[in-house]
DNA sequence: TTTTATGCAAACCGTTTGCAGAATC
DNA sequence: GATTCTGCAAACGGTTTGCATAAAA
């Protein structure tokens, strides 16, 4: 089950924050795409759908969510932060390097080699990152269209 | 075999740089640290060596050193860049929370994973990038010594 | 009606660039 | 002596903050 309106208007009450137009926009905007999207992406679709809206509620909303696990950053490559939907749980992503999709997958089975490094070098090891690149299936596909 | 003075001019004039004391001060800081260093952390350190150089000279000599090779990112949770030796090949960071400590490692292997998620998702995976954070196991007797 | 959220403008911080002088090859 | 490198200052882009107004509970 992913985050809906009624979802975002629970947690935010449940946490003494109140739901407000912008808070909706911004969640709709994350929602309606696959992909990561940086602040400044979420600004411009939000302002499609309320043009009222400023940069810097966009930054605050995303963190809040962030905060509240609504959302979750992307690291990556680029010089912005990204963000994107949040699964349940643990989980990492591939992220599509031509047109920035981002699956996500959960089972990472990093247990054994954690283990491993734990003993090795005596770090107590408390999390992990990890990342996958290429190219999605749609994006290979359309290579070849556009070849052909 | 890590990068030396040597190798340093070896690199340099092979690829029509020219060795300057900036550089070598520059690739002296970072092999004196076992500790993944932002530029301002670089800068830093090079100043105490020579306190004219300056801190583009350092933006500057750190992309050029990761061009070559002879040092590389390392990307992480904070907002600023960090630079480290390049140890030989394919390899991934463990980073300290606490002291920043990085320590390399090899073999990763998530080749059964890249081929399964591969196979599931239709990606075509280039490349992953691989993190673990925790705690080295100097802070950790370090905590212990304070306590007591 | 009290509290929180928003928008604007301006500050901020890390990074990059243009250019004249200095150093290397 | 030609070319590359450096340092300064200033620009730049993304992000954050202060504060008065607007909206939600």
């Amino acid at each position: 089950m992913r985050p809906t309106e009624k979802k975002l208007a629970a947690t935010l009450s449940q946490n003494g924050y109140k739901l407000t137009a912008q808070r909706r926009s911004v969640l709709g905007a994350i929602v309606s795409s696959h992909e990561h999207l940086t602040p400044a992406a979420v600004y411009e679709r939000v302002k499609q759908d309320n043009p009222r809206v400023g940069l810097v509620t966009v930054y605050r909303t995303l963190e809040l969510f962030s905060e509240l696990g609504l959302i979750c950053r992307v690291h990556g490559e680029g010089k912005s932060q990204s963000y994107t939907l949040a699964p349940i749980g643990h989980h990492h992503h591939m992220i599509c390097s031509e047109c920035g999709t981002v699956a996500d997958f959960t089972d990472c089975d990093l247990s054994d080699l954690e283990e491993r490094l734990s003993q090795e070098t005596g770090f107590e090891i408390e999390g992990h990152m990890l990342e996958f690149y290429g190219r999605c299936s749609n994006c290979r596909s359309q290579v070849l269209s556009v070849t052909a």
